[in-house]
DNA sequence: TTTTGAGTTGTTCGA
DNA sequence: GTCGAACAACTCAAA
């Protein structure tokens, strides 16, 4: 007797060491490891540029692991499975569930068509620490705010699951199916010299993901919980896109680092896993959270329309320095400094007044990790209309966060090199140095680079007294 | 039901 | 330069 076939559904689990679904599978018989991309999805977002270039090199990586046997299709992910389980006479189909509504949506329908059909189909948790509906306060309704979440909450919840390991033995089962196709002809990737720049900028890959975590608990975690706020130095983990793509899971950061002494950095780490699942609570609870207003205050809140100043903020161009830096870090890797998604977050919605949807699309273009519970979640949040959000007077100050955590001015010279003769007292507010300082340093305010868009002072109280009169 | 204490990341002003 | 208070009021969580 054969074993069974089955098939494990690739999705944004994409590594094979702690991964329930594909655990679950190669117990239940020989596999078919399958990766379907959809970009004709109903209701749903496409992905973002940034997202997927990485998605080219992640599944590469997958591909390659699996020996070059990762089926690749592209269409409606459900005709393809119910035609792949005819075809090959397969028996179960496995996959970790996803959190954005359209695919809460879809894998419950598929589900119950498979299993109508006498077909095991099975999902797991493979993203996150502690399901949604695990995390409840005691009447069962969910925490809005991250603190009782996470002290709370969190740690009422069973333990999170401890990794597991890549199963063994693996049992693939080699298929030739219509439509197959190979990375390259999903066209992933183009030829601009964006693309080449992403490729620059990072590494892609479970193996790569694993070698990320140890080189940050080897070098970044000792005082990261000062060091994180610092752009210039390597105290942040970098590892959301690898998180995004699960080509490592939260367990396995979770677990590695209770294997270390507890420090409060390890601590602190810890808690940013934790805001991760709580913007995937939010998320779940609140369906709408990429498009509408938590706090339903804000929907008559009198945002401006201005595609220039849109465009400024979008290219780096507001002649603040260091929002400028950290849209151009944006641009230019993929990745911005979580300080500096704050600082251009705050200056886009509070000193622009422009709409914090035309962030999050734009941050959902061009971050590696584009993630829509993290991101919407954080762009409520620094609008001030979100679960927990910080008060709406509490308005960042461009030239005071540039002193304070770019203090030496690494950062904004890296990415402003038309600003680095500058001297540190006015690397961030070039438009009040003196005449001679700034032609020593070869600046010419409006020609080599832009005088501010918006006077801080002003636009600032314009943000509160818009706010005032949302009532 | 009522009450109480608290809530990621700031800035400005005046002493 | 440093410090505390004001900024505003509201909603949430839990006793």
């Amino acid at each position: 007797m054969t074993a069974p076939v089955v098939i494990h559904w690739f999705r944004q689990d994409l590594r094979l060491s702690d991964n329930p679904a594909l655990t679950a599978a190669c117990d239940a018989g020989e596999v078919i490891p399958v990766y379907v991309l959809n970009d004709s999805e109903k209701g749903a977002r496409d992905h973002g540029g940034a997202t997927q270039n990485w998605l080219h090199y992640s599944l590469k990586a997958l591909n390659e692991s699996l020996n070059g046997q990762l089926l690749i299709m592209r269409g409606d992910p459900s005709a393809i499975i119910k035609n792949l389980l005819r075809d090959t006479k397969g028996a179960g189909v496995f996959w970790n569930r996803c959190y954005e509504p359209w695919r809460i949506e879809h894998d419950a329908q598929l589900k119950s068509e498979l299993q109508e059909s006498g077909v095991n189909a099975n999902s797991f948790n493979g993203s996150l620490l502690w399901e949604p509906w695990q995390v409840a306060k005691p009447d069962g309704t969910p925490y809005k705010v991250f603190t009782p979440f996470y002290q709370k909450g969190c740690r009422r919840a069973p333990e999170p699951r401890k990794p597991l390991p890549v199963p063994e033995p693996m049992q693939l089962h080699p298929v030739k199916a219509n439509g197959a196709l190979s990375v390259e002809e999903l066209s992933l990737i183009d030829n601009r010299p964006w693309s080449a720049k992403l490729r620059d900028s990072w590494e892609q890959g479970e193996l790569a993901a694993q070698n990320r975590l140890y080189a940050f608990l080897e070098k970044g975690i000792s005082n990261y919980k000062e060091g994180r706020n610092f752009p210039a130095l390597m105290h942040t983990s970098r590892l959301s896109p690898h998180l995004h793509f699960g080509e490592i899971s939260p367990n396995q950061i979770w677990w590695a680092l209770s294997m270390r002494e507890d420090t409060h950095d390890i601590d602190h780490f810890r808690n940013e896993l934790g805001w991760r699942e709580f913007s995937y609570s939010l998320l779940f609870y609140n369906p709408t959270l990429p498009q509408i207003n938590l706090n339903a205050r804000f929907d008559n809140f009198p945002w401006v329309s201005d595609d220039q100043r849109l465009l400024a903020w979008q290219k780096g161009q507001t002649g603040i320095p260091i929002v400028d830096a950290g849209m151009r870090e944006l641009w230019q890797t993929g990745y911005m400094h979580n300080r500096l998604r704050m600082i251009v977050g705050s200056f886009l919605v509070k000193n622009l007044l422009l709409d914090w949807r035309l962030g999050e699309a734009w941050f959902w273009d061009c971050l590696v990790d584009a993630d829509l519970a993290s991101n919407s979640a954080s762009w409520q949040w620094i609008a001030g209309c979100g679960a927990d959000a910080a008060p709406y007077f509490r308005i960042f100050n461009p030239v005071l966060q540039g002193e304070k955590f770019d203090c030496y001015g690494d950062y904004t010279r890296h990415f402003l090199p038309e600003l680095k003769e500058l001297p540190d007292k006015f690397l961030y507010k070039p438009w009040e140095a003196p005449q001679n300082i700034l032609q020593n340093a070869g600046v010419a305010l409006g020609e080599t680079y832009p005088l501010p868009i918006v006077e801080l002072r002003k636009s600032r109280e314009e943000a509160l007294r818009a706010f005032k009169k949302t009532k």
